[in-house]
DNA sequence: ATGTTC
C-alpha cells in the first residue's frame, strides 16, 4: 500500500480503479497500522470504490482492521448520485458510543467512598455476555417504544430527567426509526438487555478531571479540575449485531439488482434511495435508539449508587455515538450536499455554531468523547470549524493486537492487581475478558488524540484519568 | 462487537 505524506499527520491513497476517490489517512508515522497483520489501509481504498462516494475514504488516527471497512473510518456518500449505504460502514455493534457524567464531587473525597462506590456499580451494572438488565421491558409494545423513542422514552418513563436530554446527540433520538424492519429474532435478542454494559471493550469507569487544557469550553461542558466523572461505553448489544447481520445478508442479496459489485463482500450496501438502503437505514436508526435508551438506564443505574454512597448528582455532559451513518449536509466545493456519512469507530464533532447543537453548547462546538484503554486516559475534545472528514474524529486508542494475542500476554488477575496497585479499583465480569482489554493491546490514546489535535480533526478540552473500572 | 462458528 502506497502511502504519500502530505504533512507529519495525514497521509494519501493516490486514487487508482476502480476506487473512486483517493483515502486520506489521519495519523502519524509510528500510529499508522502494521501491514503484516493489519489490513485496514488496503480496506480504506476499498471503501474509495463504494457508488457514490465523494471527497475521499478517510481514516482517523486510532485506524484498525474492522469487517469491511476499517474502525475508524469515515466515508461518505451522495444521497442524489446513487450513494449507498453499508452496514459494513457502522459495525456491528450499532450506535456504540460514549455517555460522560460529571459529579458534584471532587476526587479528593473519592478514596474513603472507593469501596462503596465500586462495591455498589459492581452490583447495579449487569454486564458480561449475556446476563440481566437494568430495564424489564413490559412487551414488544415497550421495546418498539425504546426503538422509536430511545432515551426521549426512557426519560418519560422515569429514567433520568428532561434536562439529559439536552445534552445527548439528536436530543436522545433519531427520527425514521423503523421497528418493522427489525427482525423477530433482533428482538428477541435485544428484549432483556437495555440497560446492560456487553463485555469486549465496554465499560463504566469512574474518572477524575487531571487537566484542563482550555477552561472556558470546559466550564460551558460542565467540567472543572479535580471531579469526579463518570463514563459508560455501550452499544446495542444482541440486538445491533442481529441487524447488522440481517442487513448484511439482505444486501448481498439485493446487489446486483442495483449492479453494484465491491471489491470485499463485507462491503455489501444498496443505495440509500433504494428498498433495502431504506430498510437498513430504519432498522439502524431503531438501533440506535435502543443504544441510546441503553447507556441512559446504565447513567441511572450509576446515579442511584453515587446518590446513595456519596449523596452526589452526576449531571451528564454529553452522550455521543462512534458506529453510525447520518445523513447529513456538508459543502462539496462551495455547494450543501445531502450525504450519507459513515461513521465506524468515529466520532461526529460539531464545530462551535452548529445549529443541532443545543444553545448552552452552540458556542463552544459540541463535546467529544474520547475513551482511552483500560487504566490510561480519556479525553473531552471539542469540534473545529472547517475541519476535514465531515466533522468527524477519533474514538478511542484503537487496538493494535488481537484478543488471542492479548490473553496469551497477560492474565486478567495480574492486570487487575497491577490496576490496583496505580490506585485504579477493578470490578470485572471475567479474568479473560480483562486481560482481553490489556493497555499493550492498544496504541496510546493521548498519540491518537494528539494527531487529532494536529490534523485539525478536534481540539483538547479537558482528560480525564481512571479511579475505577467496572468492565465487561 | 456478538446467545464469542447458523
Amino acid at each position: 500500500m502506497e502511502l504519500v505524506e502530505e504533512t507529519p499527520y495525514r497521509f494519501r491513497i493516490d486514487r487508482r480503479d476502480p476506487m473512486r476517490v483517493p483515502g486520506v489517512v489521519f495519523a502519524a508515522r509510528p500510529l499508522l497500522p502494521d501491514l503484516g497483520e493489519d489490513r485496514s489501509l488496503d480496506q480504506v481504498a476499498n471503501v474509495a470504490t463504494l457508488p457514490g462516494i465523494v471527497d475521499a475514504a478517510y481514516a482517523m488516527p486510532d485506524i484498525h482492521w474492522g469487517y469491511g471497512f476499517p474502525i475508524g473510518g469515515v466515508a461518505a456518500t451522495d444521497t442524489a448520485a446513487g450513494g449507498v449505504v453499508s452496514p459494513g460502514g457502522v459495525g456491528f455493534d450499532i450506535s456504540c458510543g460514549v455517555r460522560l457524567l460529571a459529579a458534584d464531587l471532587d476526587r479528593a473525597e473519592f478514596p474513603r467512598l472507593c469501596g462503596a462506590l465500586m462495591d455498589g456499580l459492581d452490583a447495579a451494572i449487569p454486564r458480561g455476555m449475556g446476563r440481566g438488565a437494568v430495564w424489564q421491558l413490559a412487551d414488544r409494545a415497550e421495546l418498539d417504544a425504546v426503538l422509536r423513542g430511545g432515551s426521549r422514552y426512557a426519560v418519560e418513563r422515569g429514567h433520568g430527567v428532561v434536562r439529559d436530554l439536552d445534552r445527548c446527540e439528536d436530543g436522545g433520538a433519531v427520527d425514521d426509526a423503523d421497528p418493522t424492519q427489525v427482525s423477530e429474532r433482533a428482538v428477541q435478542r435485544g428484549r432483556g438487555q437495555v440497560g446492560s454494559l456487553g463485555s469486549g471493550n465496554h465499560f463504566l469507569e469512574v474518572q477524575a478531571v487531571s487537566e484542563v487544557y482550555d477552561e472556558p469550553v470546559a466550564t460551558a461542558f460542565g467540567l472543572r479540575a479535580g471531579q469526579v466523572c463518570l463514563m459508560v461505553h455501550s452499544g446495542s448489544r444482541g440486538l445491533g449485531h442481529q441487524i447488522c447481520t440481517d442487513h448484511v445478508r439482505a444486501m448481498e442479496h439485493a446487489m446486483p439488482r442495483y449492479g453494484i459489485t465491491v471489491p470485499d463482500r463485507q462491503l455489501a450496501c444498496a443505495p440509500v434511495d433504494s428498498a433495502p438502503g431504506r430498510a437498513y437505514l430504519g432498522a439502524m436508526a431503531a438501533a440506535a435508539n435502543y443504544a441510546r435508551a441503553n447507556r441512559q438506564l446504565l447513567a441511572e443505574a450509576a446515579r442511584r449508587v453515587f446518590t446513595r454512597v456519596a449523596g452526589c448528582r452526576l449531571d451528564l455532559v454529553y452522550d455521543v455515538s462512534h458506529n453510525l451513518a447520518k445523513i447529513e449536509d456538508h459543502p462539496l466545493d462551495g455547494v450543501d450536499r445531502r450525504l450519507c456519512v459513515h461513521r465506524k469507530g468515529a466520532t461526529r464533532a460539531f464545530p462551535p455554531g452548529h445549529p443541532d447543537l443545543p444553545d448552552d453548547l452552540r458556542p463552544v462546538g459540541q463535546p467529544v468523547l474520547i475513551p482511552g484503554s483500560m487504566g490510561t486516559a480519556s479525553y473531552v475534545l471539542t469540534g473545529v470549524p472547517g475541519a476535514p472528514a465531515f466533522a468527524s474524529t477519533c474514538h478511542g486508542a484503537g487496538r493494535t493486537r488481537s484478543r488471542r494475542q492479548a490473553t496469551t500476554t497477560v492474565r486478567g488477575q495480574d492486570l487487575r492487581r497491577d490496576l490496583a496497585a496505580r490506585g485504579i479499583a477493578v470490578r470485572g465480569a471475567s479474568w479473560r475478558g480483562l486481560a482481553e482489554e490489556m493497555p499493550g493491546a492498544y496504541k496510546d490514546v493521548a498519540a491518537v488524540v494528539d494527531v487529532a489535535e494536529a490534523a485539525g480533526l478536534g481540539r483538547r478540552v479537558a482528560r480525564l484519568v481512571p479511579l475505577g473500572v467496572v468492565k465487561g
